[in-house]
RNA sequence: GCACCCAUAGCUCAGCUGGAUAGAGCGUUGCCCUCCGAAGGCAAAGGUCGCACGUUCGAAUCGUGCUGGGUGCGCCA
């Protein structure tokens, strides 16, 4: 349930009440009414714009829209109050027990409340991470891989359909340089020394591969000639690659519903039958680009390629698919694959990619656009970089790659959960520091700390009031009586926990995922505030003498820690019952 | 040259399909606490929301044009 949806509901009945009876004209729209939290408590619980809107349309003005308005809701019981304000604002208070309503919402849903059928059962497909596989996940891959996990969550939650997807990279040249970097390490486990050329991978993590292909191979492989290995290695290590990808993204506490590969896509006529369909639209041609304007490349000359016309579909060039040799480009199997995803029947479409990548989300829009008949939108997440710090400085050592740091370095020194809420704490397309120093300090510095402590004090005060012999599992809860908390500061705190369904339908909507992190530590910090507050007024303490008072205070705060523990669940984070 | 992203308090950042006096944390200043309802609390100061026009009852939010920073720009993925 969202408490502002049914707010709004009760003030679009009203606004028809009031056509009904001629006070309104027939006829408006209410499509842009809105029903918010004011930004400032002071307003009451519930703004509408209503009589702003209408004023216009209505040829009436808004204060007077507002106040008959008024005099409508204050009819509901839910409406304890109704006052007109500024330019036309309806402020509305609401009665206490609206907000123990949602109280008892909270302790019967569980991690379920909050939860939406936004989504309508939509098919949604995430494509993240898609990491090239010729070696470890690094930093750069992290942030990528926990906002489309995170992300996948909050669709779920909000009532989409979703499958994660990976998409496997296999089909380029990469590979190749793959393959022979591993042959290396196999002829050295054969005691030879191993010739690291330029541009072969120089990481250590292949050393075992290497290996492994001794064992798999023996010696056949040793004195032949590239044609008669590269394929067999190729296969051989990039599936080893692969088991490592997927090791790396479970720590991360990821799991992947398809992984896709670009290589079978090859000889299966996919990407012809992709490109075929968008020249049955009259979308391909053979054609010479314009070279870029200023910066000339050195050795540009003109070429006719075969090219797909994006700019019909938004973009800004139109793009190749074929290079002159008449080879695909790597444009080629990728539509081929989004097509792909447009064939299983996807309603939407989600890729997270690098923001090194944003040259490439028009062109990629266009031809989903165009495959889709636009029926299909491609929304296209850019993930900003992540630095690294620690002792004051950039951190940049290994151990297992040389050059970069693995995401196994950075979940075995910071833990997944922490990593994971960090990355969400930031909008995806800003750059994110990631302390290691700051974000394992126990400290209100510390979101996460600050997160997991609020909803440790709940635990607390469940375990303290067991041992006192209280009933306080969360169905006995959802039953007691909660008239008593009508404190500002406990209307408050429910107030906060009534705007999470509001929030998760926002998040999802806009597919942003950080909001939930940035709620939660709102919400926490609401928490921790009114705990403070019990340590001046007693009466506000979760653990009163009455056992019925509290068994009621214990009711909100237990309601807290579900959205908390609800909240957890979408960013992947486990919620923690005891600080140590 | 073009496209995309970013620009909000001294610092790091939020800001709801356009809403009221623009928020949080850190830092600064003042007061309080030394309590396991521990891993601090309360309060204050601090802003031409990069700039300029425009749309609107109303703009940090939308549009146009600029400024500054980042990313990218035909046979690499």
């Amino acid at each position: 349930m969202n408490l502002f949806a049914d707010i709004r509901a009760l003030v679009i009945d009203a606004l028809g009440a009031l056509q009904a009876e001629g006070t309104l004209p027939a006829g408006l729209d209410f499509a842009n009414v809105s029903v918010e939290p004011p930004r400032d408590a002071a307003h009451g619980d519930m703004a509408t714009n209503a009589a702003m809107v209408l004023a216009k349309p209505a040829g009436m003005p808004p204060r007077a829209i507002a106040e008959a308005l008024a005099a409508k809701l204050m009819a509901d019981p839910r409406v304890a109050g109704a006052d007109v304000a500024g330019p036309g604002f309806l402020n509305m208070a609401l009665a206490p027990a609206v907000w123990h309503g949602i109280l008892r919402s909270a302790l019967i849903g569980g991690r379920a409340f909050g939860s939406s059928d936004l989504g309508a059962g939509q098919k949604v497909n995430v494509e993240f991470v898609s990491a090239n596989p010729t070696g470890p996940m690094h930093v750069g891959h992290v942030r990528g891989a926990v906002v489309g996990d995170a992300l996948a969550n909050l669709l779920a939650f909000a009532g989409w359909d979703v499958t994660r997807e990976y998409y496997i990279n296999d089909g380029g040249a990469q590979v190749d340089v793959l393959a022979r970097s591993a042959f290396e390490r196999y002829r050295q486990a054969h005691g030879l020394d191993p010739e690291i050329r330029e541009g072969l991978y120089p990481g250590e993590y292949l050393v075992p591969v290497g290996e492994a292909l001794k064992d798999a191979f023996g010696a056949s492989l040793l004195d032949q000639p590239e044609e008669a290995w590269l394929a067999k290695v190729r296969e051989f290590a990039t599936d080893r690659m692969m088991q490592m990808i997927r090791d790396d993204l479970a720590a991360l506490g990821v799991r992947m519903d398809v992984y896709s590969s670009e290589k079978a896509l090859y000889g299966t006529g996919q990407i012809e039958a992709a490109i075929d369909t968008l020249r049955g639209m009259g979308l391909i041609y053979e054609g010479t680009l314009e070279p870029p304007k200023g910066q000339l490349p050195e050795d540009w000359e003109p070429r006719v390629q075969t090219l797909f016309r994006s700019t019909a579909h938004g973009d800004d060039v139109d793009r190749p698919v074929q290079k002159s040799d008449g080879s695909w480009t790597y444009f080629a199997p990728d539509i081929a694959y989004h097509y792909n995803k447009v064939k299983r029947g996807f309603d939407q479409l989600i890729d997270i990619f690098g923001a090194d990548h944003g040259g490439y989300v028009k062109r990629m829009k266009a031809a989903v656009s165009a495959l889709s008949n636009g029926r299909v939108p491609l929304d296209i997440k850019l993930i900003q970089l992540v630095k690294l710090w620690k002792n004051g400085e950039p951190f940049k050592m290994s151990k297992r790659a040389g050059t970069f740091v693995t995401l196994r370095d950075v979940v075995e020194m910071a833990g997944a959960d922490v990593t994971r809420f960090i990355m969400l704490t930031r909008k995806n397309d800003v750059a994110l520091d990631f302390d290691f120093d700051k974000v394992l300090e126990q400290s209100k510095d510390n979101p996460v700390f600050y997160v997991q402590y609020a909803n440790a004090r709940v635990n607390s005060i469940l375990r303290k009031a067991r041992e006192a012999g209280l009933e306080v599992d969360d169905a006995v809860l959802a039953g007691v009586d909660l008239a008593g908390l009508n404190h500002p500061a406990e209307i408050a705190m429910a107030r906060k926990i009534a705007e999470w369904p509001r929030l998760v339908e926002i998040a999802a909507r806009t597919n942003e995922p950080h909001r939930v992190a940035f709620y939660l530590y709102e919400l926490a910090s609401e928490f921790h505030g009114l705990w403070n507050r019990g340590n001046d007024e007693a009466s506000l303490r979760f653990l009163q003498d009455d056992p019925a008072t509290s068994q009621a205070k214990i009711a909100l705060a237990r309601a807290t820690g579900v959205v908390i523990c609800a909240g957890l669940g979408i960013l992947g984070v486990t919620p923690v019952e005891e600080m140590r």
